[in-house]
DNA sequence: GCCCTTATCTTCAGTAGGTCAAGATATTGA
DNA sequence: TCAATATCTTGACCTACTGAAGATAAGGGC
């Protein structure tokens, strides 16, 4: 496991280094935690890591493109290994449970925001559509629907 | 001026107060302004008013649906009157310059994402697709491409 | 117009989620 | 093995925002 990340990293150009290989084991067996979480998680057999070499490795995985950054309103940054391809993120308001969904409109969907409706964004060179859905899982929606049955507290234990 | 939001405001259910009225026009002067900013137009007619003033002003209209809270990626929270309608944002990346657009897709727009595609998303009940575009605005495109001719500190300036 | 109720504002602390800088340490190419 | 330097640790600092207590002001009833 110490070098399992090896190659992606140097593919990067970076420095292989335990912080580094810990943060990417994180990512990959919990996709969309936020960095407390990730450190957390790295702790558990690196005690002595630090928050800021957690914020630091973030950064460069995210600048090599082997890590995505995003932010849903109101919560701290979520980081996910899947990257490349165009996806999109469903949030539960109630739980915060993200998943991924797939962009229906293709592989380089919504890049046409406002061809021939508003004149606004024509001016702007689009690279990047950000789409968050916001709704309640289906855990959730049981819970609402059914109050008492299933405890909030008990839910968000799962998310 | 004074009582220019004054049914607004009422309609809403909300007591009509100078802070609130004040924030109102700030904001219909300069759609997708943080609250800091708002702050400080604000505090030009009205010296004393306090920040906290101005979140718990902006968290009201808000929760009244007169105003509209939405949250770049690494910037802080903005807000803007135009609400109900379903349209999204342009961002640009170099100079943060905000500007409206229509959703292409309709009214109800991406409210579809998985349909078909990832089963993920299959059990959420979605209710709201947020959609950030980044990309470059014209001004700051032109000056990437002719390095020197503006500089971004002078630009920023407009932003 | 005056009074009472209570929504709202001011002031003061406190928090989350980071960033910045300096020095110690580890990685890697030679 | 060694030197150069990328990375990590430590610790200060920051922004954007929330929470609570008391002062103030809006608005309905008289």
């Amino acid at each position: 496991m110490g070098t399992r990340w090896e190659d992606t990293l140097r593919a990067a150009g970076l420095r292989v280094t335990v912080p580094r290989s810990l943060v990417l084991t994180a990512l990959a067996e919990r996709p969309h935690s936020d960095a407390d979480t990730i450190l957390a998680e790295a702790r558990r057999s690196y005690p002595n890591l630090s928050a800021q070499a957690v914020y630091g490795v973030l950064k460069a995985l995210v600048g090599g493109g082997i890590a995505r950054r995003f932010e849903p309103a109101g919560a701290a940054a979520l980081y996910e290994l899947r990257v490349g391809d165009n996806h999109h993120h469903l949030v539960c308001r109630r739980c915060s449970t993200v998943v991924d969904v797939d962009c229906a409109v293709g592989s380089a969907p919504c890049l046409t925001p406002s061809t021939g409706t508003s004149q606004a964004g024509a001016d702007f060179a689009v690279d990047e559509a950000e789409v968050i859905f916001w709704g309640l899982c289906a855990h959730c929606r049981a819970a609402v629907e059914s109050p008492g049955i299933l405890t909030s507290a008990a839910h968000s234990e799962h998310g």
